[in-house]
RNA sequence: GGUACCGUAGCUCAGUCGGUAGAGCGUCGGACUGAAAAUCCGCAGGUCACUGGUUCAAUUCCAGUCGGUACCA
């Protein structure tokens, strides 16, 4: 254990991370890595909130505009390369930032995620085969078979849960619940983790503002460049899919707007429902700036 | 002013041939180890516009009032 500092600035979207994370770093005179798992696509700009190009100046972020959109990328590639970067900053740094919303990947950086081999495309679009063609009934019947022990605990309303385990149980031959050892890894640096909240209506109010700035900004363009793509991953994302609905006349554009703000509010609950399980995070409201510095000061 | 229809959950609406009600959406809560801005689960919520009448019993039938919509003047 270094005396390295990695300082965690979460929350809900639209809480006002981006600004406020800024204004530490210059503060700590230090860099910021994203975690934002929409904003790593350098395709993917307006509807993803990322930071503006002179936000980008102001300070050095490591992990936007990284990947192409149709490039396959995981939590698990994302801690080895996070955890490399840190390597690097921490040189000549004592004190990092990690930013963003999505929970998981901070998991990973923070706490690590167990070994998996890749799993090959094929495999994958063959199970999303069986899925299509015979119901989730056949998926539940298969990981019972392959892993009773998961099977007991898994979500078994949930495709993707029960596809991911049978996957696993493929590629390595062993049940996946032998293999997930779901252990803490040990870091070489300590962690702070911040999150930030605030009153839900308030919040709220903020989301549907940000959406119209979007629109303002070319949301409906941005998405028209990109629905050719509509099919990639990537491009599962709030403020794409329900432009993509309305160019396919699926609905008006003021439904697809209302849409967009409906599922960010269900986003950030989602969010805040992951983070309130982790009680090593300290709560504050995003103007308490100077309580914040003092906080990560006193962990220096 | 007249006639017709309507007034049920936050919204859109179902329903009860009279026995105090439901669905979708939203809200709220939750799960979640390689799709995670993804995926999945759950709960709550209604003096059935108001007042009176008939009835053992009215959200339901009747009358009036108020509000809305359409058409006629």
């Amino acid at each position: 254990m270094n005396n390295k500092l990695l300082v965690v600035v979460t929350g809900p979207t639209a809480v006002g991370k981006t600004s406020l994370s800024i204004e530490l770093a210059k503060h700590f005179n230090t860099v910021i890595i994203s975690a934002d798992s929409r904003q790593f696509y350098k395709q993917l700009n307006i509807a993803v909130a990322k930071p503006d190009q002179n936000q980008l100046k102001e300070v050095e972020h490591h992990y936007i505009s990284f990947l192409d959109i149709a490039d396959y990328y995981n939590v698990a590639q994302f801690e080895t390369d996070v955890l490399q970067k840190l390597d690097e900053i921490f040189v000549e740094k004592d004190i990092a930032f990690l930013v963003g919303g999505s929970g998981l990947y901070i998991d990973a950086v923070c706490y690590g995620i167990d070994y998996f081999p890749d799993v090959p495309e094929d495999l994958r679009n063959s199970l999303n085969n069986i899925f299509e063609q015979k119901g989730i009934e056949e998926l539940r019947k298969i990981l019972k078979e392959k892993d009773p022990e998961y099977y007991n605990i898994v979500d078994k309303d949930n495709p993707q849960r029960l596809l991911r385990a049978i996957e696993v149980c493929l590629i390595t031959g062993k049940p996946f619940s032998e293999q997930r050892l779901n252990e803490p890894k040990k870091r070489n640096f300590n962690i702070i983790k911040i999150a930030l909240n605030m009153d839900r209506a308030v919040l709220n109010e903020r989301i549907s503002a940000r959406v119209d700035e979007m629109l303002d900004a070319g949301l409906i363009d941005e998405a028209k460049e990109l629905y050719k793509y509509k099919e990639l991953n990537s491009l599962k994302t709030v403020g794409y899919r329900e432009l993509f609905d309305y160019i396919d006349g699926k609905y008006t554009i003021e439904e697809a707007v209302e849409k967009i703000k409906t599922n960010t509010r269900r986003y950030a609950k989602r969010q805040v429902t992951w983070l309130k399980k982790d009680e090593s995070y300290k709560w504050f409201s995003p103007e308490q700036k100077d309580e914040i510095i003092d906080y990560i000061t006193l962990s220096l």
